[in-house]
RNA sequence: GGGCGAUUAGCUCAGUUGGCUAGAGCAACCCGUUUACACCGGGUAGGUCAGGGGUUCGAGUCCCUUAUCGCCCACCA
């Protein structure tokens, strides 16, 4: 039958019964809206305005409503930051769909659900796709300079990020949008530094000229990790140097031979020992050599001639070899891949043509011995495609294997105070089971990894990026920001404090006991080189920073706009355990106002900023006003700047913490270090510099580590072991507890969905558009163990939107039948009704654990399952004969029983379908205050 | 060269520590349409669990082996 007539028909069939059924009347309006069949696009982005506007996916809304308890566990996770530049694709709505259903199940289950939300600048990335927009106008980024050119990019960059922001909105994803971060913001850039600094002074970072990865199409280095291998055809070439040298050697790069210095033979090598110790001076290709015989045991006297040919600039074995036998080291490939070599011939020439030129040579001069091919492995750059060349340069590095001190250890098995060194932190919390990887077989992909870690180069010669924080001066030394902590402490127990009146602005002296506190505080103090005191004016902190000022030796300055929050006529009345004293002062209007609280705040700020201290700063002063400071200094948004009071945990009397300042070296002549960091480093601080750090923010304390790390098992090493590398130097402790791996997603036909076959690539925009999200998200998840690979295509997704809408009906259904049904009142069940119930609370108990596991590939099939063969087929079927013939009591029992299926199942199905069952639950005839995603989550029986 | 994984119905995959006659979705075929839903219902067919060997009362599941495919790692000149 034509649709759009059959639609009519209903229609017109429903007109008629309500005109001569007036229970059907009484129903109508909330089943109006089931008449036609579940439309996404109508849906979707309306229910997540309103989710997004109710303001619950920020947990603090939770709290502040009471919906969940402010000591409930907290649950975080951080998004991995999709680049800017990029657009979603595949891969991130797989990622997007589980973290959601991560978040929305514990959110549910009354945690305090946090997803953070960011982007990351993907440094040479982004900067290849601006310079290839430039040169389509044909200007290089040297023609118009470093700055000029950054205004180009950050251009680019914001804009692309907002495409990529309102994708993540469109797959449902219910995170934190006021905790947005970006790896080069403010924030982050502070923390790079922070960091950078601290491995520096510990001697982790070094700067070494070493063989490194050049990408002479990038220009610039990368990392061990950045370099992938592509297998190809060469010849090898086996050859003597000239008439008179002893050795044949083989090399399928016979161009970098005018760079040796040695040939390395086996020392035991029968053939060969005789001429180790010997030099050799001869002429290759024009080229004037030094050839000294070595004896390495490293070198196979199997392989090849048995005798290794050392170019110590360019290849990382022979660069080790010479390190062995202090040979010395000669470039002649430069950073363009064109030779560099005196002689006319090969002088500027390319590599490849070099190779050619001296390949002739050697045939002419009869010095080949022959010629064969063999497969050979070729090392190309990860983002450019570019050939890489070992290449000598001074560059920054991590230092892997280098001992140092950890202070403060959270690791089972290391103590604080302990010497470890970044490689035994990386291996310890993996093989001490503190970070679990999901699937498990990672974990020994993870240690053959570490294991045969090098040390890790971490400067780049682009401009994108956080810059290295070095400068030098005209002797070349080193100099680095200086890090200043200013301690903000609050003043001991006062008298009002201790009969529990708001002093807010009034006068009142030290208790003998607050004055035991400031006495208390010394010692610890003692160690801070403090070398400068700031009080409030007001007597309790005065004399509390006097206290302190005696021992340590320092005379304390009053600043009078550090004075305690004018709280106006709250001033000598009660505290209020339920409400913060600010809170209640705003709501009176009789003090300072939230506006010059703040601008106060940012004075103080800008004050302390410029002092030109050497050592540490102690500021004593008041709990509210501290609060502020603390706030504004951590970019807390203005809107929520009251929330971050609210929820202050206030200082116990006479203790702090701490804000670091940093400042750029003073000097003359100072120049910074023209290179960027590798984007992984500060992509491996994401857990903690979303939430504050270096400030200890409330946030860093109640979120971290986090829960879960979700991704794709293809950023293990450049991300997953990066973020373990920083976060146990660091903080001493873990980023997360669990990694979990999605599988990848391949194309209908099992390949990987790829830029270069776009006719069969899935674009997660387009089947939004065409099956709504919740559709795409279940085919993206049914089927989809961790760490596997699934196939993904239209007739899978296209199943799920003819699931949404089987809800859809279903509701409808159930609407009708069970007309004005009071949900809450007892009911006798029959028999076979309260087998039903028994079975769904099996059910709720299974997905209940198989969540906590990680299943959801195996929930998402279960609850698809039983709604439709078992609620739908079976147990609607059955009631519709019940309904109609059965008595008043079996009647009731089925009401009770569909409604009560119904329900549950919107609940479990939530996670994974937020819109559709979002959308149904709004139109249910029950009176809920709240949202579906803010319900409880069905309890375990 | 080393490591990891996969191989179950035409396709995509489940199958928990070994335990009923090996399951599901999609596709196929047949039947059914006023009565929540045709974005539907009922039914049918389809498998030597890659091959071989072993352990066991019992193996898709554990062990060995072979084959094919996929992925990762690797400085054989």
């Amino acid at each position: 039958m034509n649709k759009a007539l059959y639609f009519a028909i209903i229609e017109h069939m429903n007109d008629d019964n309500k005109a001569d059924d007036p229970k059907k009347e009484t129903t109508s309006k909330f089943t109006d809206k089931f008449l036609k069949p579940y439309d996404s696009k109508e849906t979707e982005d309306r229910i997540y305005k309103l989710w997004e506007e109710s303001g619950f996916f920020n947990p603090d809304t939770l709290i502040k409503e009471n919906i969940i308890d402010a000591e409930a566990e907290p649950f975080s996770i951080v998004l991995p930051p999709p680049n800017v530049t990029g657009t979603l694709h595949t891969g991130h709505a797989a990622m997007l769909a589980i973290e959601d259903i991560m978040v929305r199940f514990n959110r549910m289950r009354g945690k305090k659900a946090l997803w953070i939300p960011g982007t990351d600048h993907a440094a040479i990335a982004t900067q290849s796709l601006v310079e290839k927009q430039l040169a389509k106008k044909k200007i290089r980024r040297q023609d118009i300079g470093r700055e000029e050119f950054l205004k180009h990019v950050d251009a680019f960059a914001s804009e692309s990020h907002d495409t990529i922001v309102n994708q993540i909105r469109k797959m449902g994803a219910s995170i934190d949008w006021s905790r947005e971060a970006f790896t080069l913001d403010n924030t982050r850039e502070k923390a790079v530094r922070t960091a950078f600094k601290r491995m520096y002074d510990d001697g982790l970072i070094y700067r070494g000229y070493r063989i490194v990865n050049w990408d002479p199409k990038g220009q610039t280095t990368i990392s061990d990790d950045e370099v992938q291998h592509e297998d190809r055809k060469a010849h090898m070439y086996t050859f003597k140097y000239s008439k008179d040298f002893p050795i044949s050697i083989a090399t399928t790069r016979p161009e970098t031979k005018v760079g040796d210095t040695a040939v390395a033979v086996h020392p035991d090598d029968d053939r060969y020992k005789k001429y180790i110790g010997n030099t050799y001076e001869l002429e290759f290709a024009g080229v004037p050599l030094s050839i000294q015989i070595v004896g390495d045991d490293k070198v196979d006297p199997e392989f090849g001639t048995g005798a290794v040919g050392v170019t110590p600039a360019h290849s990382m074995t022979d660069w080790e070899i010479a390190q062995r036998h202090d040979l010395p080291m000669k470039q002649v490939i430069n950073e363009y891949a064109k030779m560099m070599v005196d002689a006319p011939e090969l002088k500027d020439k390319k590599t490849t043509e070099a190779r050619e030129i001296i390949v002739k040579w050697l045939t002419d001069e009869e010095l080949l011995e022959h010629t064969e091919e063999v497969d050979q492995s070729i090392s190309v750059a990860e983002r450019t495609n570019g050939i890489i060349e070992p290449i000598p340069k001074l560059q920054w590095f991590i230092d892997v294997h280098k001992e140092f001190t950890l202070a403060n250890s959270h690791i089972d098995g290391i103590k604080s105070g302990q010497k470890t060194s970044l490689k035994e932190l990386m291996l310890t919390v993996v093989k001490n089971d503190q970070i679990k990887i999901i699937p498990e077989r990672f974990e020994k992909t993870y240690f053959h990894w570490i294991e045969n870690l090098r040390d890790w180069n971490i400067s780049r010669q682009i401009w994108y990026g956080h810059r290295v924080p070095v400068w030098y001066d005209k002797d070349d030394a080193i100099h680095l920001q200086e890090e200043h902590n200013i301690i903000f402490i609050r003043h001991g127990q006062s008298e009002t404090n201790a009969s529990g009146i708001i002093a807010g602005n009034t006068d009142t002296p030290l208790t003998d006991k607050g004055r035991a506190q400031a006495q208390d505080e010394v010692k610890s103090l003692k160690e801070r080189n403090i070398t400068k005191i700031i009080s409030s004016d007001l007597s309790r902190s005065k004399e509390t920073a006097e206290i302190i000022g005696r021992e340590l030796g320092i005379k304390v300055e009053s600043w009078c706009e550090l004075h305690e929050v004018d709280a106006g006529d709250i001033q000598g009345t009660f505290k209020d355990p339920e409400n913060h004293f600010l809170q209640r002062a705003q709501d009176a209007h009789t003090g300072e106002t939230l506006e010059q609280i703040e601008y106060r705040a940012r004075l103080i700020i800008e004050k302390l900023k410029s002092l030109n201290e050497t050592g540490n700063v102690l500021v004593v002063g008041h709990d509210a006003f501290i609060a502020m400071i603390f706030g504004v200094w951590n970019n807390v948004p203005k809107e929520r700047l009251m929330d971050h009071i609210n929820s202050w945990k206030s200082l116990d009397n006479a203790k702090g913490l701490d804000v670091q300042i940093l400042t750029d070296p003073q000097g003359e002549d100072l120049t910074q270090d023209p290179d960027t960091l590798d984007t992984w480093f500060s992509s491996g601080l994401w857990t903690f510099s979303t939430l504050g750090w270096p400030s200890q923010t409330d946030d860093l304390k109640t979120y971290h580590p986090t829960n879960v790390l979700e991704t794709g098992h293809d950023l293990l090493f450049f991300w997953i072991a990066r973020m373990i590398l920083m976060t146990t130097y660091l903080l001493g402790d873990i980023p997360f507890r669990t990694v979990y791996f999605h599988g990848l997603i391949l194309d209908k036909d099992g390949k990987k969905m790829s830029k270069s076959r776009p006719e069969t690539a899935i674009d997660p925009l387009i089947a939004i558009e065409k099956f709504g999200a919740d559709a795409l998200r279940m085919a993206m998840i049914v089927g989809v163990g961790p760490g596997s690979s699934n196939t993904l295509s239209d007739e899978k997704i296209k199943a799920y939107k003819k699931f949404a809408n089987k809800l859809w009906n279903a509701t409808r259904y159930v609407l009708e039948s069970i007309g004005d049904f009071d949900t809450e009142r007892t009911v006798t069940l029959t028999k076979k009704h309260a087998s039903y119930i028994d079975e769904l609370h099996a059910l709720v108990n299974e997905i209940t654990n198989e969540m906590e596991e990680y299943k959801y590939y195996l929930v998402a099939e279960k609850l698809y399952h039983y709604f439709w063969h078992t609620f739908a087929d079976v147990i609607i079927e059955e009631s519709k004969d019940l309904l109609t013939h059965g008595t008043e009591e079996e009647k009731l029992s089925a009401h009770y029983t569909l409604w009560t299926i119904l329900t549950t199942l919107l609940k479990l199905l939530h996670p994974f379908m937020p819109y559709v069952t979002e959308e149904i639950w709004g139109a249910l005839p029950h009176n809920k205050t709240h949202l579906l995603m803010v319900e409880k989550w069905p309890i375990q029986k």
